[in-house]
RNA sequence: GGUCCUGUGGCCGAGUGGCUAGGCAGAGGUCUGCAAAACCUUUUACAGCGGUUCGAAUCCGCUCGGGACCUCCA
């Protein structure tokens, strides 16, 4: 099997994975700030991740996941109102703040389930880390790269890249800024005299009177700085150096900059080796974001309820959307795009559920095939029928491997399943023989389906058919209409085919005289 | 202003030098009591101009358009 090859934005080129320890990975995400609720934007790297995640694991080797939940607020630190935004929310709503953290994440977590993302292996709080984070601190500050002014702890962003541009790790290395130049177009914000340099960020923010959030530190009561919770946590459970860092390419800079700088300041080398970032989900080509006010919360995709929406979006078709584009690619809502995917999963899923009927006839017809072909000497595997077939099929399911490994290309294998759906539904019409393929191709596209489909790209069944007792009603209706059509009555099967449909229920008269049925 | 990314057919979107991407939509057909699905066939591409090359959507230059970061941000 070929490398995987991994898009470094530390290197800006596609680099060949290594693991720091054979067969183990450490990766670290930045997760959500749990002060509101989660948009569809939010949904691109969790679900980007997951799926980075998932392959990892398939690929065998075993994975420490960890995202952390930004649960102690952050703050506009360099900002016009230096507030703590959850603090600043809690007012409004009049709730306590740990009241309104402790909904968002039960909320965040709830799509998570919802879009079938896999827990992370820690999760771990701001909140729950505000000693490793002072630790930190007081560490930086040790080495001579932090000061305190007024109860508050900056980081020296000049001292840092001075020092650290002769190691060759400028400040700036990651997003590919100059300091200098950083200096001259920064804006020029207000409450900064506090500050020796405008790229020098809080590491320790004290804390003004109405601040509801606040801690105790060396430096009085306060709170901590945005950057420094991620470099406490990916370090305490990762160690100092690990594989993968992963987030939005809207953290790159200053977010990622800033926990490299505190990370390799406290621990003397650069915390990732390797840097992933996913692209942003823009609207009408504009990215969806908070400051532009273009949202569409995920309750609001579920439930249809937003007025840029024309119906509710299910969260399968959203996780199948976004793996459609590539995660480095903007990818651009809308509700044609959204319902082309709605159209295109349920599609291959079918497909997916065909082929999972016909489990062993294939299998078992050509494996006697080849037990005898075996016992006569020859060779110990069915020959497929169609051998060109079968080398397209083997093409197709080889691809998939190739271009997961190739920067984790979902659209790509997405396609390639595409490409199967039909040979799968032939193979269900009869239209396609069932020795075709070789008994060897077959249950290799038996379990690519089921390790690509579900495993690795993590999507699942949708119909809500679970119910024992609905699944009983279904069946009687489906006899008695069966019943209607062999007597020609077809007024009453049509009625019964007609309504089911107005409920949500889709019957299906398949080709052998079988009757499916999907339930939205 | 600085740094960087990007422009593919009606829509969405892979693809970095030669090979039909794919999905959705559209058209025709097969099947079917009808419907849906499925299957087969099929129309519409690579922003513009110039260059490199035997050959470019793919490399280079210019022009035009879109976007991101530089401020909280996935």
């Amino acid at each position: 099997m070929a490398d995987l090859k991994v898009y470094n934005t530390l290197s800006r080129q596609k680099e060949t994975f290594t693991s720091l320890i054979p067969g183990r990975v450490g990766m670290y995400v930045c997760g959500p700030t749990v002060s509101g609720e989660s948009h569809l934007g939010h949904a691109r790297p969790f679900i980007t991740f997951d799926v980075i995640y998932r392959y990892l694991t398939h690929l065998g080797y075993a994975v420490r996941y960890v995202r952390n939940i930004t649960d102690a607020g952050h703050f506009e630190e360099e900002g016009r109102e230096a507030e703590d935004k959850i603090s600043e929310k809690a007012v409004l709503e009049k709730l306590e703040p740990m009241e309104l953290v402790q909904k968002y994440t039960n909320l965040y977590h709830w799509a998570m389930r919802r879009f079938g993302n896999l827990d992370p292996s820690i999760e771990p709080t701001a909140t729950g880390h505000i000693v490793e984070q002072i630790g930190m601190i007081q560490q930086i500050i040790k080495e001579g790269f932090a000061y305190e002014a007024n109860g508050s702890v900056y980081f020296d962003v000049d001292k840092y890249n001075t020092h650290y541009k002769k190691l060759g790790q400028p400040y700036g290395i990651l997003s590919g800024r100059i300091l200098e130049d950083l200096k001259e177009s920064q804006r020029e914000l207000d409450n900064q005299e506090e500050k020796r340099n405008k790229a020098d960020f809080a590491l320790w923010k004290s804390a003004p009177p109405e601040h509801i959030m606040r801690w105790a530190s060396p430096w009085g009561e306060g709170f901590p700085g945005w950057h420094i919770e991620c470099s406490a946590m990916s370090t305490k459970y990762l160690g100092p150096r690990f594989d993968i860092h992963g987030g939005g390419m809207d953290l790159e800079f200053p977010h990622h900059e800033c926990e490299i700088a505190q990370s390799t300041v406290c621990n003397h080398e650069m915390p990732a080796r390797y840097w992933l970032h996913n692209n942003m989900i823009t609207i009408n080509g504009r990215k969806m974001g908070k400051s532009y006010n273009n949202t569409i919360k995920l309750t609001e995709l579920f439930s249809g309820s937003h007025h840029l929406l024309d119906q509710p979006y299910s969260p399968m078709t959203i996780r199948f959307f976004i793996l459609q584009t590539h995660y480095r690619s903007t990818l651009d809502f809308s509700n044609d795009a959204l319902r082309a995917a709605e159209k295109g999963l349920r599609r291959l899923w079918e497909s997916y559920e065909a082929l999972k009927k016909l489990p062993g006839s294939l299998a078992v017809a050509n494996a006697g095939a080849a037990t005898n072909a075996a016992a006569a000497g020859a060779q110990p595997a069915a020959a497929p029928t169609d051998p060109e077939l079968d080398v397209k099929v083997n093409r197709l399911l080889d691809e998939m491997d190739e271009s997961m490994n190739d920067d984790f290309n979902t659209a790509k294998v997405l396609a390639n399943l595409f490409e199967l759906a039909p040979v799968v539904n032939g193979i269900k019409d009869g239209h396609v023989k069932t020795n075709a393929l070789s008994a060897q191709t077959y249950s290799r596209l038996n379990s690519y389906y089921k390790a690509y489909l579900e495993d690795v790209l993590g999507l699942q069944d949708e119909k809500g058919g679970d119910d024992q007792l609905l699944q009983n009603v279904l069946q009687l209706l489906i006899d008695l209409r069966k019943e209607a059509r062999t007597k020609k009555d077809y007024a009453t099967s049509d009625k019964i085919r007609l309504q089911l449909l107005d409920m949500g229920v889709m019957l299906k008269d398949e080709k052998d005289g079988n009757v499916s049925f999907t339930i939205n």
